[in-house]
DNA sequence: AATATCCGTATTTTT
DNA sequence: TACGGATATT
């Protein structure tokens, strides 16, 4: 099943409890190896794994069942997950086998989620403020910029690196918890020079994190991880949870691991589920070794292995074993099909993007009216650009989408705006957020912000930024005096009159609305997002939780625009091949399966990463049930001069060899709406043509 | 010192 | 398309 319901939607607790009475047997429709670890012996160490559309999600959810049902208290049970949607989807299932009042009691949710929570609770153990900051990727990496600037590096004739790439070098060391040189040397060779100023930026960034009680993802498993080794504190979170559950396992990075057996020091119950064969999160550090080593870790550990896919027809499954066939490291698996059919999966070759586009439309139209809904259908691609050409073709054609992993809501300048204010309501000692809102008031720019942030003492200790704004004890510029003002009063206003989240946000609009309606274009649509904020806050009482889930469950865009009514509706997703792990669709479609692109030409310095790749593309083929189309565009024009007509041939992606050509049905793509393709290509060669003619006139 | 504007260059995937 | 960096304008 893919997508979830809401908690308030689906079966009612008496419909539950109906189903639970008059039909008691929910265990036998489990196979023997899925019964096995569902009903698995309470306290040895069990890994789970579980070959693509093997019936990972219904065995845990089983899982967590039979613990409730066997009289585990359900808020004793931790179930971590890769993302939010997976526990949701997780717990809903539970819940329809228990009753959904005591599967909602169960602690589940990402590590980063789980960590939240504890850090909240036990991190002043730790000299952890329980007001800390919470920061998204983007606000690190505006720290790192401000960093830099102040250290005044990047002003050499070399270019100095980006500042998310300075972020993404310093999570990949926490993550994986190797030296800087060696994680530079490895994964971001064209910095190697830069060593010295990533060193001091990062010393810095450790630094004011700390002083500030900012935390970002990366802190978030790293701080857990130190309390964790608290010999107090250690024990004391291990006994809450009799049963650890883990999805996803071949994902995680060598903290969470340690995170894991730290949360296990009482010896209690745990299992990790997971499919080396779909490991494609190295570049956050995540290690396959944590679910091969397993038995090492976990001493005594039972070993599973789901070897029947429920999900795809047989020659889908054939296709996508050739293609693990020829990895470099594989692991004894024999995924076995249930769910014959004669049709291949279609490689379809197209002329050019443009061609793809008419293709994947066709073909989802065609299979629309065959009676397959858009919602049963899904385009997968490598990298978020991949779909652009075809989001403009489904708006030509009116076809319905929602793109996942797309732009988010809180990643709009005005949000970051509007949640970095509150979360200076929270925290004032968060130096960025600061940095950002000084700089609405209009005279106040870099220069000015850094000279109020130290008059205000922002992060430094035995400081009260909130007091001396009180005072009015700080030097501004004279042209911005007026609005500062006015935006002082705001801030004590929140402080002072302590209004609801929805309550402050509605406080600071009046003083914030007619700053956007100067300084960002399509103001409109903007406030219209803040009003948005505004209700999504009115479902919180605490303005720290609020700020808190902006930053780790932040809503998404599409969700939001859609709305509810929409959601209804009939859509197709487009989406990124990492986003759909765990998804399933009748049909897929897969985009630019071409040499460069999958694999992916940034991905292919090492044997290690080409084989990351090829997983990635094991992952989208694995998750058609029914039909899988591949899409190759022969050709692929040069995008710097939108006339010119010159273009470079593709190369099928390497994964396929012509051996294995005998998986497919080659389709020509030459269906008949490619004729608009067609005239694109002769309207490029005319051009061509003047453009040539022309230049030798004027030579 | 802030703000506007221009230009050249990009390394993907996400909690 | 955005970002980083530089240069021009207020």
């Amino acid at each position: 099943m893919f997508g979830y319901r809401s908690g308030s939607q689906g079966l009612s607790d008496t419909d539950v409890d109906m189903q639970d009475t008059t039909n008691k047997h929910w265990l036998d429709e489990l196979n023997p190896e899925q019964r096995d670890a569902a009903t698995h012996a309470k306290s040895t160490p069990l890994l789970v794994i579980a070959g693509a559309g093997t019936g990972k999600t219904k065995t845990l959810a089983s899982r967590v069942a039979w613990l409730i049902e066997s009289g585990i208290s359900p808020s004793s049970i931790l179930l971590l997950t890769f993302t939010r949607r997976a526990s949701l989807e997780m717990l809903d299932r539970a819940g329809q086998l228990v009753g959904p009042a005591k599967a909602s009691q169960v602690v589940g949710g990402t590590f980063h989620a789980v960590a939240n929570r504890l850090l909240r609770q036990f991190g002043p153990a730790i000299g952890l403020s329980p007001s800390f900051s919470i920061v998204d990727p983007a606000d690190s990496a505006d720290l790192i910029d401000l960093i830099r600037s102040d250290l005044n590096l990047g002003t050499t004739d070399r270019r100095f690196p980006r500042k998310s790439t300075i972020a993404a070098v310093y999570s990949r060391v926490v993550n994986s918890r190797t030296k800087l040189d060696d994680v530079l040397r490895v994964h971001f060779p064209w910095c190697i020079e830069d060593a010295d100023g990533i060193r001091q930026i990062v010393e810095q960034f450790i630094k004011r994190k700390r002083e500030q009680a900012v935390l970002d993802y990366d802190d978030l498993l790293l701080y857990l991880h130190a309390l964790l080794r608290l010999p107090g504190v250690c024990e004391e979170v291990a006994d809450r949870f009799e049963h650890v559950l883990v999805d996803e396992y071949q994902d995680t990075n060598l903290i969470q691991c340690e995170i894991l057996q730290a949360l296990r020091a009482r010896k209690r119950g745990v299992m990790v589920v997971g499919d080396d064969a779909q490991s494609i999160y190295s570049f956050r550090a995540a290690s396959v070794e944590n679910i091969l080593n397993f038995p090492k870790h976990f001493e005594g550990a039972r070993v599973i292995k789901l070897e029947r896919n429920y999900r795809s027809v047989q020659p889908i499954l054939d296709a996508s074993n050739a293609v693990m066939s020829r990895a470099n490291h594989q692991f004894a698996k024999n995924l076995v099909g249930v769910r014959q059919s004669e049709q291949k999966p279609r490689l379809v070759s197209v002329q050019d993007e443009a061609g793809q586009s008419t293709a994947v439309c066709e073909r989802i139209l065609a299979r629309l009216e065959e009676g397959t809904p858009l919602k049963q259908q899904a385009v997968l691609f490598r990298t978020g650009y991949h779909s652009d050409a075809l989001e403009v073709e489904l708006a030509r054609r009116n076809i319905p989408f929602v793109k996942y992993g797309g732009l988010k809501f809180v990643e709009a300048a005005h949000v970051k705006d509007m949640v970095a204010l509150l979360r200076l309501l929270t925290n004032s000692a968060d130096e960025m957020s600061w940095f950002r809102v000084l700089q609405l008031i209009e005279g106040i720019g870099p220069g000015a912000a850094r000279k109020i942030i130290a008059g205000l003492g922002v992060g430094q200790t035995n400081s009260d930024p909130i007091l001396t704004l009180r005072m009015d004890a700080v030097q501004v510029p004279a042209a911005a005096r007026f609005q500062f003002a006015e935006f002082a009063r705001a801030v004590l206003a929140c402080v002072d009159e302590k209004p609801t989240p929805a309550g402050a946000i509605e406080r600071v609009r009046k003083f914030y609305d007619p700053i956007f309606n100067r300084i960002y274009d399509n103001a409109a649509l903007r406030l219209r997002d803040l009003e948005q904020l505004e209700q999504i806050a009115a479902n919180y009482t605490s303005l720290v939780q609020f700020v808190t889930d902006m930053a780790i469950d932040p809503p998404s865009r599409t969700q939001d625009l859609a709305g509810k009514p929409m959601l209804e509706e009939d859509f197709l997703v487009l989406s990124t091949i990492h986003s759909a792990k765990g998804c399933e669709w009748g049909v897929v479609h897969v985009l630019h399966v071409a040499d460069g692109n999958i694999p992916a030409d940034m991905a292919c310095g090492t044997d290690a990463e080409i084989d990351e790749e090829r997983r990635l593309f094991y992952v989208a083929m694995t998750r058609a049930k029914d039909e899988l189309n591949l899409y190759f565009p022969l050709r692929y024009y040069f995008k710097k001069n939108k006339r010119s007509d010159k273009h470079s041939y593709a190369q099928l992606t390497r994964f396929i060899p012509p051996e294995h050509l005998r998986f497919y049905d080659a389709v020509g793509g030459h269906s008949p709406g490619a004729k608009v393709e067609v005239s694109v290509s002769a309207r490029r060669v005319a051009q061509e043509q003047v453009d040539a003619l022309l230049t030798d006139l004027f030579r």
